[in-house]
DNA sequence: TTCAAAATTATAATCATTACAAATATAAAA
DNA sequence: TTTTATATTTGTAATGATTATAATTTTGAA
């Protein structure tokens, strides 16, 4: 569901980030599409809502949300950079047909490899690709 | 241990790659160099040894290698592509102060997720990222 | 209202990758 | 061996995503 104006300002709030009117909309793109966007989709969408709005700016609050861990960067593919907000941990899977990216649950905390004893990890990622169901029937 | 001429000329033709000089030398590069190396580092290190090498010949064999099945692409961080002579699964760990990236076992194929029953998976990736001991204990 | 700091914008610079055409090497045919 | 067609390599230009920079605008406190 939509979240409200007041939602996202204090979202952004708590995490020491001036609400302005520009992140607010991002954050508010980011929440209603779950979906993996890249920044030139984020762009083009926000710039009809906000026609002078700059790539830069787009560029500029991704970095500042990544730093605050309010999202998270999607590296399935090299020169396709994608931004999720949903930030706990799950798995991606990325159609080769479509190019659609599909989440996952999995647990990715039961893999601790005994071989990493003394690293310290902050940060899991699993991806699989393959053919999504709608294009494999098709 | 060091690959034979005749082995090289053997993994190349078994694939259908005709084995070329430039081939021989960045395919024997790889196995010698299971470090996940990047262009750049292929090309600055082979230079040497062939000093007409191009940087597009570079491109060329790793995308048909990667064609063939003989390389896998690494992409953990957005423009840092890597390139891995071993293609059976495992994970990677990258460490964020020294930007080694190490191998290490895992059963990946323990993980497949219920909610992706309908897909057609074709390759699984795991990595992690963090500090590694050498960095910690310094 | 004033003013300094922060954010946004437009533009240029950077850099990895890809595209392309010319030069070279390879291997089969004559 | 020589000829010839094809594949590969090379150098250079084009592309495209990201970053850097400086000017402009916005913000919020004094
Ligand atoms: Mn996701
Ligand atoms: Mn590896
Ligand atoms: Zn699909
Ligand atoms: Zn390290």
């Amino acid at each position: 569901m939509k979240p409200s104006f007041e939602d996202l300002m204090h979202e952004l709030v708590i995490r020491k980030i001036r609400p302005s009117h520009q992140r607010i909309k991002i954050l508010e793109y980011l929440m209603e599409h779950p979906c993996h966007p890249t920044v030139d989709q984020i762009f083009n969408d926000l710039q009809k809502e906000i026609p002078t709005l700059s790539k830069s700016t787009v560029y500029n609050t991704l970095t500042s949300f990544m730093e605050a861990q309010l999202v998270r960067v999607i590296t399935i593919e090299e020169n396709e950079t994608r931004y999720d907000i949903i930030t706990h941990n799950h798995g991606h899977f990325k159609c080769d047909s479509c190019g659609a990216i599909y989440d996952f649950k999995i647990n990715i905390d039961d893999f601790t490899a005994g071989e990493l004893s003394g690293f310290q990890i902050y940060d899991k990622n699993v991806y699989f690709k393959g053919i999504c169901p709608k294009c494999l029937y098709k």
